[in-house]
DNA sequence: CCGCATCCTCATGGATACTG
DNA sequence: CAGTATCCATGAGGATGCGG
């Protein structure tokens, strides 16, 4: 990307991260490291030579470590400590997108790893959470999970353990979430999102 | 912009505001509403063409709003209340910029204005406040001045109302704020900013 | 297969001149 | 002052090639 030649915070960021592209890869690696096929799955539509100037530069500028895997036989990219600090402004940007997501998908694509970024932004943790509590995601695919206690979230795959609730839905509904559509089926254990009106707001109720 | 064609937030996020030029407009006019000539003169580099350009995708997306000012004779910019929801995200990326900022100015252009935005980022509003103080900022042209508050920070043009301290500094210091250079001169009544070592915490710490 | 590099085409951005 | 119009430079996207 051209200098804007400001001295402003928000011009010098956006001089690393602003490029096509690049806040996707972080938002890639923020799920988890990756490989570079990894990465061409995860950002359907990018071009294969964007990718790899996209590393060398967010590598060149201190976000993307790239490490040997696999006992030095593969390559994988992964966020430096600095990089990983990019978990804010994302989460910001997807509680705003919140008018954007009410629209439905209309088409585009959508993968079910992008929920481990999106659901721990939308839910508002200043909610108290009495006991933890662990929530199947079931959305074709292979099932998620969401646990939560007192001092935060986590989504990832699910690991085998017991479930306190489920939910099972189509990806028009699950990403719903963000719309407040998502009734969560069964959930009489436990509630998930709440949506207040036309506000957009998004609470956490826990009452597992 | 292109679509990304994902039913993601930071995606769609992007589609609307990560268009190069688009958040720093948006910074602009979180600052304050402007004519076209204002928006020109805050974003040194920009073309006319791609102003013109930007102000009305960000119209159409809902973002800006162009209102008459001066009883019909003049166009004024604006943002709407989603738009000004970016002020979140922007202030994200202002804390993230830390390390870019460090390096100091380099020949970049640089406007107090900006402050506005930055030193409310930079602050930690969750410090506790016990007085009210007002402090002075001279950085060359107009006073500017930062007023806080148990409920928080605001920072603007010096309204002419006494002052608890007085901090004067040349710009390659007065944006050493976000790299804790800025060592508030004799503001014995008022500290302003403090980072821990090189983990770029910073801190308000008032004692007015 | 994976991890890129090259080549080509077309869309976008940028500087400047110009107009109501 | 508030933009348009024009032209040129740059960058994105897609197909393909190629060594490991």
């Amino acid at each position: 990307m051209r200098s804007y030649g400001q001295y402003c915070g928000l011009a010098r960021s956006l001089e690393v991260v602003g490029d096509r592209w690049n806040l996707l890869i972080v938002r890639e690696l923020l799920i988890s490291p990756a490989r570079y096929r990894d990465l061409i799955d995860g950002l359907p539509g990018i071009a294969t030579n964007m990718l790899a100037d996209r590393l060398r530069d967010l590598e060149a500028a201190g976000v993307v470590e790239r490490r040997l895997a696999d006992e030095g036989n593969a390559v994988e990219y992964a966020l430096t400590p600095w990089g990983a600090e990019l978990r804010g402004p994302i989460e910001s940007l997807l509680r705003w997108s919140t008018p954007l997501m009410v629209r439905g998908p209309e088409g585009d694509a959508f993968r079910p790893e992008w929920l481990a970024l999106a659901v721990p932004a939308l839910l508002d943790t200043r909610v108290e959470v009495r006991p933890s509590a662990t929530v199947g995601l079931d959305i074709g695919g292979p099932r998620w999970q969401l646990h939560a206690t007192q001092s935060g979230f986590e989504v990832g795959p699910h690991d085998g353990r017991a479930l306190d609730a489920t939910v099972r839905a189509e990806p028009p509904c699950i990403l719903g979430l963000a719309a407040g559509a998502l009734t969560l089926g069964d959930a009489r254990a436990f509630g998930l999102v709440e949506i207040d009106g036309d506000e957009s707001v998004v609470r956490a109720v826990f009452a597992a």
